[in-house]
RNA sequence: GGGGUCGUAGAUCAAUUGGUUAGAUCGCCAGCUUGUCACGCUGGAGGCUGCGGGUUCGAGUCCCGUCGAUCUCGCCA
């Protein structure tokens, strides 16, 4: 070892010995006289004097920058009373410097780990090592550290085995776009990145090892977002002979763990559970974010009554009159603003934003005089507004609505502060629809998967009205996140075929697509569920950040690149031909 | 593939309506400085205003294109 200690570990109990700390220069003060370096390595901050006395090492000191990283060897020394920096949790010694040793002078950095001001995310993912030098990067990646370490422990003390399954798989057509990798011995052949270990899980069931859990990287070539990266980590479970509620109260007791070992705190469980139908109508969002409230309320009765032609013409077709109150905000939203707010709601396809202020017993609004006194009276009622409010609404389909007023009642919630940010608020969302219809392709899409059970009452349903069947699928939702999502399997090669010929799926197509998983299936699977948790997304959420990024030690932009290594790059030809490929881009 | 924001010194930002020599702070370099801890003081260097076109007597500023970063819609079973 090049040391004795830490940077952060020393205290007044150790006056008097003599240590040696390695470390990098984090400030520098040179008096001509004295000189001061604050020492930092990952554990912490001390402050190192150099003295006149020795001269040639008080040379070397005065010449220090920066980042450079050395070695010193020196006796702690109490700082006298008035000397004591409170700020540091070593502020009251110092090392009287007796040796200096110079490892490494670095170049000056294009930007700091002290620096309060951040640099664009371009330069600090380029030099990513300056970048995970600052204390928050290193406190994200102890906490997701902790985090795994956590999952790990709670999984093995319930009996869980940890059991990796394969980086190179098959390519299934479903779902999202594949990372493929090119076989080198089987021409014109490609393995698959997993985009989840999803069928490798189920396979483990039919296998016996009844407690599965892994924490998986995952790959997925879809476009990215803040809180979406190419490649993931998943805390991936699965249980056999288990029902919906035995996956729910697993993930319970992880929660409660994590908030206790991360945050030390108590996790009140059962975590509440929501139907999907109730959060739509409510919050119009399947993930709602439930720190605050601004909740959807129905205006469809008044609507259809009033002189309001957009919102009569709405319910008239099927659609939907919607709105949310905005407790105070009429001041607060000058038409200017409101006028923004429009535009942001276009953005979600709602043809327009219609809002009311709140006076004593009636409204404010452009569009007031087709709303008479018992209409006004109705809406206020139904909002249970008050004056000084605003009331938002949207009139459009179902789907429109939802999708705009949860997006509006995420950024009101955001730009009025109604939210503690540090805050969790964890439910359950349970009962989602089994399948979505597709326009385009006019069938039946899988909503979660293909291998997702059905509600046992909606079964009949299969063969009447699809769109009604509810699957045995839930997900964890967190502050607006999807934080975790899962299902029973269908172990019933009945249901199966049924839910395949709905997804417009042929025998031959199945055992085409799905072959292996079904045959596994034949040879004594037993009932089983899982869920799979979004590692990133928990790290993110108890950090209190907004950005995945933050909780990555080496993330891609947006366009998927590497700003550090430069990937993706071209290739030699000759590994193109290893590989029996002919790249064509496009001019 | 679509929409929004951004790109000026190493970093963070400024630059009136299109108008003279593109500024400030931090950092960097040199000197001074023995108790600082965001040390201080003095002096200095540092700019293809992302890149390419266009409009104009004149462009950091306006227009078109392009590259990159970021947010977002679509996409993410």
């Amino acid at each position: 070892m090049l040391r004795t200690h830490t940077c952060g570990e020393l205290r007044l109990g150790s006056v008097g010995q003599t240590v040696t700390l390695c470390g990098w220069v984090n400030t520098y003060r040179d008096f001509g006289g004295l000189v001061f370096i604050d020492l930092r390595d990952r554990y912490g901050l001390i402050q190192v004097v150099f003295n006149p006395s020795k001269a040639e090492m008080h040379e070397v000191a005065r010449t220090l920058r920066n980042e450079d990283v050395i070695r010193v060897t020196g006796q702690v020394v109490a700082r006298p009373a008035d000397m004591q920096n409170a700020k540091l949790a070593t502020g009251e010694i110092d090392v009287q410097a007796g040796e200096l040793e110079v490892l490494n002078k670095s170049k000056t950095p294009p930007f700091f780990p002290t620096q309060t001001d951040l640099p664009n995310e371009e330069l600090r993912l380029k030099y990513r090592f300056v970048d995970l030098r600052r204390p928050e990067v290193q406190q994200a990646l102890i906490l997701r550290h902790k985090m795994s370490k956590a999952t790990r422990d709670y999984f093995d003390e319930n009996n869980f085995l940890e059991i990796e399954t394969p980086m190179l798989g098959r390519s299934t057509p479903e779902g999202a776009r594949d990372y493929l990798v090119p076989s080198r011995v089987h021409e014109g052949c490609f393995y698959a990145l997993p985009q989840s270990p999803q069928i490798y899980k189920q396979i483990l069931m039919v296998a016996g090892y009844d407690r599965y859990f892994q924490l998986a990287k995952c790959f997925r070539d879809e476009d990215l977002r803040a809180d979406r990266q190419p490649e993931f980590t998943q805390i991936d479970v699965e249980m056999a002979f288990v029902q919906q509620e035995d996956i729910l109260s697993t993930i319970d007791g992880l929660m409660k763990r994590l908030v206790k070992d991360l945050r030390g705190a108590e996790l009140q469980t059962p975590l509440p559970r929501l139907t999907h139908r109730e959060v739509m109508e409510r919050f119009g969002s399947d993930k709602p974010d439930l720190r605050f409230d601004l909740e959807l309320k129905c205006l469809g009765d008044i609507a259809a009554a009033c002189d309001f032609g957009v919102f009569k013409s709405t319910i008239e077709s099927g659609g939907r009159v919607r709105g949310i109150r905005v407790p105070q905000a009429a001041e607060k939203y000058s038409r200017k603003v409101i006028d923004e707010l429009t535009e942001f709601v276009k953005q979600y396809g709602a043809k327009g934003l219609a809002f009311f202020r709140v006076k004593d017993g009636e409204l404010d609004s452009p569009i007031a005089k087709f709303f008479n006194a018992d209409h006004q009276k109705a809406i206020i009622t139904r909002m249970a507004a008050q004056p000084g409010d605003l009331i938002f609404c949207v009139a459009d389909t179902f789907k429109v609505s939802c999708a705009a007023l949860s997006a509006l009642r995420n950024r009101l919630a955001r730009e009025l502060n109604l939210f503690d940010p540090q805050e969790l608020k964890i439910a359950w969302v349970c009962d989602f629809p089994m399948f979505q219809w597709n326009d385009e392709e006019k069938r039946w899409d899988a909503e979660h998967h293909p291998f997702c059970q059905p509600v046992d009452e909606d079964i009949p349903l299969l063969d009447t009205d699809p769109g009604q069947v509810r699957a045995q699928s839930y997900d964890l939702v967190c502050n607006g996140y999807e934080a975790a999502s899962g299902s029973v399997r269908i172990h019933d090669s009945a249901v199966q075929q049924k839910i395949f010929n709905l997804l417009g799926i042929t025998n031959e197509e199945a055992e085409l697509r799905f072959g292996f998983l079904l045959e596994a299936l034949r040879y004594g699977a037993p009932p089983h569920a899982g869920v799979a948790l979004g590692l990133d997304r928990w790290v993110m959420m108890f950090l209190a950040s907004d950005n995945i990024r933050d909780v990555i030690a080496f993330p891609k932009t947006q366009k998927a690149s590497d700003m550090l290594t430069g990937a993706p790059a071209p290739v030699d030809l000759r590994q193109l031909r290893d590989l029996h490929i002919k790249v064509d881009v496009p001019k």
